[in-house]
DNA sequence: ACTTTCATGGAAGATATGTTCCATATTTGG
DNA sequence: CCAAATATGGAACATATCTTCCATGAAAGT
């Protein structure tokens, strides 16, 4: 008979977890990472649904409650059950709260910033244009290297596109300042330039953007205004409004934006490999 | 036969509570008050204790369910869990059907990313914790210095922390592997480490965590599960659940949630130095 | 290659929970 | 004060859910 007991926290279920994790079973492991990454649905659900959740039997799923010590899914249940409270299921309820939330006004922060973050998802959905897109990932598919540069807060945006092309197979290359190097020189005439700078712009993107125009590379460009310095550039503007709170910009639909981009040119220059070849 | 149907929303439930209350039966009153006191309980909770919190029998609570337009408890029930449990579109094979669609219309796919990052918005507002978040607002506020570590897919919510915090006066470290220089040793007793990383976790990331918590420096981190290897290292743990959308994670929630810390940390660091001075 | 051990999936059995029914109590209207 | 209508409590019934068991399949060690 196991003689651990049953975790009384669901800290020490946790940990416990995390002790086990590593020699545990296939099925078993698959149960532990499901329940730790989604530790709040097991308050709400049945075994039946955890088990199809975390792509296992429901007996599969019994054994891992006993395992950790449980006497099975009931026991394991109620310790979430009992801390449930605190989760409020609606979300604009919960959203008010936050914003009211006494505690300090951190909380009523972050609230803000998560609406800023949907207002600008909305808009963007509302406000792109589908053949500028369309026509944007054509050329960038086109290219045999898409370099990528973006400054200040677009650097975050500028690697996350790296970071995906990188993952979609497509070559690529971030221009950033590190060494203070003039990397203009490394664009052909068969690349592209993605820029993606807001207001205020940042003139090292922009004049890389030119500088790829002026060698004959495709050149898209991420941001925030048709009249910007980069329109007498290039006509493939990707233009987002972000909201913004306090000087800070939401940067969830660039984000977004980026993401659409990065998966439909990877899915694009897959498809022209294999319809070359 | 009552026509009334039943509620599809837990608003519209309470609405219907507030307009019969008035002419309900005793018992079936005090449901009613009970309800509307507790509406989180009934997730997680079975008609017998529901019926005993409000002090009415089992059947009582039945009624009540029924006067409501539900067939029964479990009708009214699944209303509130579902509203709790993040029903996840399954992005992975979406993002299969729309690659099979040889037409797969980019705008389509841009429309998925948008939806991913409404809903990580959504379950952040749902799941965040505000007690951790001001903890951790305390922790890096107090920091001499701010050391922030992510790798990949997370170095662009790294960059971005550098890039507020740099903005709002803190000061701030972001390591990064260019040149593979070591840098843990930059990390000080009165420092502080934001470690950013998700499954697959990044072993650099988490080595930086772990030095800063030898070095007794404060820990903060954002991951994506309760029981990752960060664990170990801090109980400021804060996490993002980010819809998946084809093996590319939203980053909205996690961005908004970076934005919102830089912002209050940065507040909170002003105070002190006015404070002190 | 064989045996032993362990993991797995499915289905049958046990239990808890939801639901209905009806006799009794309470209220309402004459 | 009485009769009709309605509300109430508890127990019986139905169903969903949990739990266990065992035959089968996979892996590890000899």
């Amino acid at each position: 008979m196991d003689a651990t007991s049953a975790p009384a926290t669901i800290e020490e279920l946790l940990d416990r977890i995390l002790a086990l994790s590593d020699g545990l079973p296939k099925r078993l492991k698959q149960c532990a990472d499901y329940v730790t990454a989604n530790p709040d649905r097991v308050a709400v659900s049945t075994v039946a649904e955890m088990a199809e959740a975390a792509g296992v039997q429901p007996s599969a799923f019994m054994r891992f409650c006993q395992v950790l010590g449980f006497s099975g899914y009931s026991q394991m249940q109620r310790l979430f059950r009992n801390a449930y409270t605190q989760h409020w299921p609606d979300y604009a309820t919960r959203l008010e709260k936050l914003r009211q939330s006494s505690g300090g006004s951190s909380s009523a922060l972050l609230a803000e910033f998560i609406e800023a973050g949907r207002l600008s998802l909305e808009n963007l959905a509302k406000t792109i244009d589908p053949q500028t897109f369309d026509a944007a990932i054509r050329t960038l598919s086109r290219a045999k290297m898409v370099h990528i540069a973006g400054m200040r807060r677009a650097f975050s945006v500028a690697s996350y596109l790296a970071y995906a092309f990188e993952k979609m197979g497509v070559p690529c290359m971030l221009h950033d300042s590190v060494g203070n190097l003039d990397s203009r020189r490394a664009i052909r005439k068969d690349d592209a330039v993605i820029a993606i700078t807001f207001t205020p712009y940042s003139s090292e993107t922009v004049e890389l953007a030119e500088a790829g125009r002026r060698a004959g590379a495709g050149v898209v460009a991420i941001t925030d205004s048709l009249a910007g310095p980069l329109r007498p550039v290039t006509p493939l503007l990707l233009t987002v409004q972000e909201a913004d709170f306090g000087n800070f910009r939401s940067l969830s639909a660039t984000l977004s934006l980026s993401m659409a981009l990065a998966v439909a040119v990877g899915m694009a220059v897959k498809k022209r490999r294999n319809g070359i070849s």
